[in-house]
DNA sequence: AATACATTCAACCGCGCGGAG
DNA sequence: ACTCCGCGCGGTTGAATGTAT
């Protein structure tokens, strides 16, 4: 049985939107709020596919879209969280207030995806997929290949604790990621939490993970980290960074999974390179 | 001025996911 | 456990526009 189609598309207005259109959209979707899209072509009197009413308000008509052109800090944001994320423009979006999915990705691949390839010829790939080597070669392929792009994949652990930085003062965030726990995250939310507003200006100490001091002082020795803190990676401001590690090495991120809330994810960051790095899951089998 | 070619970006398309029943 | 449905995502297309010849 083949997939019902979104409209019956015979008859249906298609390409280029009309000022129109856009004003009947507009009215009823600030009248009657968003959601139900395959209704709302046939309740506003529009001969749209629903599909379609749905993008042009998210893309186009909404009240809070920035338009004009990116800035440099903008443009330096998309290329870090893009290093990060990969193709997952819903999620850069995210972090950019104002900007769409359809924008970012369009101006990734008409101006910032030609430049990475300028810069980084090699590295050109899309996001490569989750690897399965082990983490020593991981870590000694990474300084040989500094701009890897990772998938994030869920690692389980038992709990964890962030402290976030905020107005002069360090906030507390404690959460509690044990095994059937129900509390869900967004994906958006996640990297609130882990890159904060100013993306790498955080500082943070997450610890209380069944890692048994596997990560750091065996895979990262440079991380000037004793015993007593075998079990707890840290992440923090570029300057701190620099003065913790001979090599700028640094466990940099640690994703919830949104989908598993008592998985997390796993990835060095180089901050010589702004590089990120993934971490093979086979080699915490039995650990977590 | 006319044409060809390149670039941009709004819009479309198909697929996968999650919730409801 | 299964199907259906609505939504959102990422890849792709093609019309509009810009630039070169």
């Amino acid at each position: 049985m083949g997939r019902k189609p979104c409209c019956d598309k015979e008859g249906v207005n298609r390409g280029t939107w009309s000022v129109i259109e856009d004003g009947i959209l507009s009215n009823f979707i600030k009248l009657h709020g968003e959601g139900k899209w395959r209704d709302i072509p046939k309740r506003a009197g529009l001969n749209r596919c629903g599909k379609s009413c749905r993008l042009r308000w998210l893309n186009y008509l909404r009240p809070d879209i920035k338009r004009g052109n990116f800035s440099e800090a903008e443009e330096d944001l998309i290329i870090r969280l893009h290093n990060l994320l990969g193709n997952r423009w819903s999620l850069i979006a995210g972090r950019l207030p104002g900007r769409t999915d359809n924008e970012i990705k369009n101006f990734w691949n008409t101006n910032l995806s030609k430049r990475a390839h300028q810069d980084h010829p090699q590295n050109n790939k899309p996001c490569h997929p989750f690897t399965t080597k082990s983490p020593t070669t991981l870590l000694t392929s990474a300084h040989h290949q500094p701009s890897p792009v990772i998938r994030a994949k869920p690692f389980r652990c038992t709990k964890k604790i962030i402290f976030t930085e905020s107005n002069g003062g360090i906030n507390s965030v404690t959460r509690e990621t044990q095994n059937n726990t129900t509390a869900s995250t967004s994906d958006t939310a996640r990297v609130d939490d882990l890159m904060g507003n100013d993306c790498f200006s955080s500082y943070g100490v997450i610890e209380d993970f069944d890692f048994d001091g596997l990560l750091i002082p065996q895979q990262v020795p440079e991380i000037n980290i004793d015993d007593e803190e075998a079990n707890e990676l840290k992440w923090c401001d570029e300057d701190e960074a620099n003065n913790l590690t001979h090599q700028n090495w640094l466990v940099g991120q640690l994703f919830e999974s949104a989908e598993h809330n008592d998985d997390v994810d796993i990835s060095f960051l180089n901050l010589q390179s702004d590089s990120f790095m993934d971490l093979d899951p086979s080699c915490l089998d039995g650990k977590v």
